[in-house]
DNA sequence: CAGTTTATATACCGAGCGGTATAATTACTG
DNA sequence: CAGTAATTATACCGCTCGGTATATAAACTG
């Protein structure tokens, strides 16, 4: 169960730092101290690996986008709600995080970004349901509730992103305060 | 000469669909119905075919951009000017933007990440020296210009690629009017 | 203590990787 | 036409890839 634990935290560094693709199983139990036998042992295969990594990773992040993200009658209010919890979930994850997003990223043929597709679409429908459930405040969206949400997260993980280069390793406070203000932007945006 | 042209088409398709590290040469000579000694006669190596893949392209966005940044007075209308050149560049050549948005999520020490780097930082320097030229028009900005240039690109570069992946392949048009409330909605943001 | 399950290592597999030595072909040049 | 330079193909290199057959320990279970 050790070994387990183990073999996750260091395929977390190596696909962080050189993406899935990039990384040979070998390398990966080299930096564990173990063999491959033992990695295929507990997870079946590189891609099972990915797996396991990606959600038992992200459950966190679902449990507490779930919780943030129910509708209040104010969509400011939920949107910010929702935007200092991914925040907080993203920076206390930094290397799952960018790993996240760096998958997002990847061509739809890559067979990684399959692993990710998943989560993503869990995750955009999340957001998505918030501006679905705030229609009768928001008016008659056009079906739009879905570039709301593209374009929510976009902004978020733009500044975040940004963020986590800047200070990589370091701790960096994100404050309610800039959090208030990047949602504001957002809002004004499409109200406007 | 021919061929030559031929390898970089193929190998741009194929590095769109799956990105370069899940690539194989062998893959690239097949589509391109030659063998392994002409492409690496031409480009060296399969780095060395990146490079100029994406040297050779962006050419076209770098002097388009570099021409419509140029500052006027009018940060709206310099913004505007080039939101609108950028996404004509990206529109018509998309499968090239795309693959050069997939490359900049990469790791940073992944090895085609390498390769985007400079025509990032071009790209970086060249939005960021806009901020700095209209330093007299939005007050002392405290060193945020470089906030401003990512926030700014970010946006744009959202909505391209959510755009991208809904109609891939379509012609699919982006007003002068979309890309204004955009660039409204930015300058809204980081003037209030 | 015997038997079984869990966990780990040694040693290996075929396939594909990026890359090349050599040679033939084509196209230009005197 | 001879000679040279530019292009392309055949056949191969060592290495690493993801993955596994087999054996052995260690840890539970009766």
């Amino acid at each position: 169960m050790e070994n387990k634990e183990n073999i996750l935290k260091c395929a977390l560094d190596l696909f962080y730092a050189k993406g899935y693709d990039a990384v040979g199983v070998q390398e990966i139990v080299e930096k564990a101290g173990i063999t491959k036998p033992t990695l295929y042992y507990y997870f079946g295969s590189k891609y099972g690996l990915l797996e396991t990594l990606l959600t038992t990773k992200f459950q966190l992040f679902s449990t507490t986008l779930r919780q943030a993200a129910k509708y209040d009658g104010d969509v400011a209010a939920t949107l910010n709600r929702v935007a200092f919890a991914y925040v907080k979930c993203a920076m206390s994850n930094q290397k799952f995080y960018m790993l996240l997003m760096s998958m997002f990223y990847l061509p739809r043929e890559n067979e990684a970004y399959k692993a990710v597709k998943p989560l993503i679409r869990e995750f955009f429908f999340i957001i998505k349901k918030i501006f679905q459930d705030a229609k009768e405040q928001l008016g008659n969206m056009n079906h739009r509730e879905e570039q709301f949400a593209v374009g929510f997260m976009g902004v978020i993980n733009c500044y975040l992103i940004m963020i986590c280069e800047q200070g990589e390793g370091k701790e960096i406070q994100i404050t309610e305060d800039i959090i208030r203000s990047l949602v504001h932007q957002f809002m004004h945006g499409i109200n406007s």
